[in-house]
DNA sequence: GTTGACTTGACGTACGTATGTCAATTAGCG
DNA sequence: CGCTAATTGACATACGTACGTCAAGTCAAC
């Protein structure tokens, strides 16, 4: 049982190559009778176009556009590490990628970024941004222009996307709730959250999900308010400083997004991060190096190395209108300790 | 700046493309000097060969043969099934495996099926057994013949495998033992630990790593000699039940190897079984309704779609030559608990 | 029956590589 | 210097697909 080629399609069908190709590449010029009978003999024959002889005929090259967030965030940083290595990789022949910093914050930047997409020939966007009005419409523009569109990190629920490559955030706060609420050796007390926004869905989904995971299983544990530093990290210090004066009780803190280095600084100086339950998201330098001293006891994180890769992957898939195969692009909620880091 | 490809090679190299191809393919018939020239060229221009185009052009199928464990073992039926499903995916193209169940405790048996596979054409091999020194021996026997061959689950360290698939088992140890120790809420207590075998190389190093673990850092703790069942189940049930009886300030189960189906039916029926931590290993039907039944409270697996993945990917490169892509072949120690099962 | 529009098939070239054949060149040796 | 053997280059064909060109075919409307 050898693989079927378009010479097989021709002889099941009993049309020329040319026919045959002209119906598998949408071409104008074919009676309706012998297009059917084409795909009749492609199901019959289950035959799969040959994706690289293909690309090779016509000299592909996949262009693929990443924007993702500016400004110093170490999992950006490393996200863009990832997406550069992935893309230098074997793997990812043929792609030609760039990656696109904006200020997230401001939709207008975001959008004028898109923009000048449909003037180029871009085959296929990563998005790493929140979700606006604009924006969603910036993306349906895309998509008119037959671009692959992927929401990276974070979802854009709805926008035309074709694809979310990141991490249910609802889940990842339960996750981070239930290793709080069962390390923490105390028999009461609070817990500190920390985000830079609640603005940003992630934020909110991952709040969501710890409260819903200690209010039912863990009810002797009370949630602070969430502490939003908005970029400010003379704030962030600050306000955690007054937060373990204001909370004698504190034995757990959840930083749900960016700051871990300056939330870990202020836990520090006040001699109290030993005697804390941490959990954190993202691995990056900081997590990594404060697993290893112990002062974050579990970082909830997604590979960036998987969601890289998965993201160009489901893009050339997208772009060639190919299935995908989803239990591979299922990006997992990992959970490090000191213990299974590496 | 276009890839470099074996025209360009050969300009750089003042030679025909005739003598590019002999010398990149290996054959004879090239002055030293003119190979040199070559190979210069192929440093100096970066070139990197089209796996895709060579393949198309000498028809090439990978031959690959996976050795599991025969036997009823949820694991190992769904790794049976990953592989399956990795290579009907369009990411192995070209890709035809052989998958052979066998008596991994019978060296000999093991031994025959690796003989067979000397004399059909076999590019690649994939194992999963234990190390013994006449699987040692064949496998050096596949080596000679060119077969790439991989470890697969269970390390063969002292054999000339090409590439381990798999995980540290230490740091998985390790792992279940803080999991273990955090979780354990009485002050003290000791631990059930529980395998198929200590003779499976696997086991014995999960064994160590919780036992480090535990003596450095939950001296409070006390983890029981190994129960080990050999594959007799009644036995299992049994020794569980005479060990909750032997000792009644058991506070954890730590199950490392199969089974996981018995052992807690044993300790449903004594009605411990909400009361205790267990930690077990592998994500099978069996310990993915545990997790969502609370009766086990954290799984250590390896995701065995990257295992099955992982494998094929490197039995390709080694059969290419290339280098392979470590970032993307780590396999991590996932900690699995029902708020991050999905 | 003629015209014109649409449809079809035959063919050539290309992508980057592999592999074979054969003649031409070169090196090594006496 | 001449001979033989080793080395080299030119060329052809192929893999599965894409795409362009052109002549021949079909069909309906006039």
């Amino acid at each position: 049982m050898e693989k079927p080629t378009v010479r097989d399609i021709a002889r099941e069908a009993g049309v020329s190559l040319s026919t045959v190709d002209r119906v598998l590449n949408e071409r104008t010029g074919v009676r309706p009778r012998n297009a059917e009978r084409v795909k009749a003999a492609v199901q019959k024959l289950g035959y799969v176009r040959d994706t690289h002889a293909a690309n090779l005929a016509r000299r592909r090259v996949y262009n693929f556009v990443f924007v993702l967030p500016e400004g110093s965030n170490q999992f950006v940083d490393t996200l863009r590490g990832a997406l550069k290595e992935a893309s230098a990789s074997q793997l990812t022949d043929r792609v030609s990628m760039t990656i696109k910093s904006v200020d997230a914050e401001d939709p207008h930047a975001v959008v004028s970024s898109l923009q000048v997409l449909n003037r180029h020939h871009v085959d296929g966007v990563g998005l790493m941004v929140p979700e606006t009005p604009q924006v969603r419409d910036a993306i349906a523009r895309l998509k008119e222009n037959g671009v692959a569109v992927v929401a990276l990190v974070s979802d854009l629920p709805h926008s035309e996307c074709d694809h979310f490559v990141g991490v249910d955030n609802l889940a990842a706060g339960r996750t981070a709730g239930v290793l709080l609420g069962r390390f923490v050796k105390a028999s009461y007390g609070s817990i500190l959250v920390v985000t830079n926004s609640l603005g940003s869905r992630d934020s909110l989904e991952r709040r969501l999900g710890l409260d819903e995971v200690i209010a039912s299983d863990f009810p002797s544990l009370r949630t602070l308010p969430t502490v939003e530093f908005h970029g400010d990290v003379e704030r962030l210090s600050e306000v955690i400083l007054s937060a373990l004066r204001a909370h004698p009780d504190l034995v757990g803190v959840y930083s749900m997004g960016p700051g871990n280095g300056r939330l870990l600084d202020a836990l520090r100086t006040c001699g109290k991060l030993r005697d804390l339950v941490v959990v954190a998201h993202e691995l990056t330098p900081t997590t990594k190096q404060a697993l290893r001293h112990n002062e974050i006891d579990a970082v909830i994180a997604q590979n960036v190395g998987h969601l890289a890769r998965s993201a160009l992957r489901v893009l050339r898939a997208k772009c060639d209108d190919v299935q995908i195969f989803m239990a591979q692009e299922q990006i997992r909620i990992d959970i490090i300790m000191r213990e299974n880091l590496r």
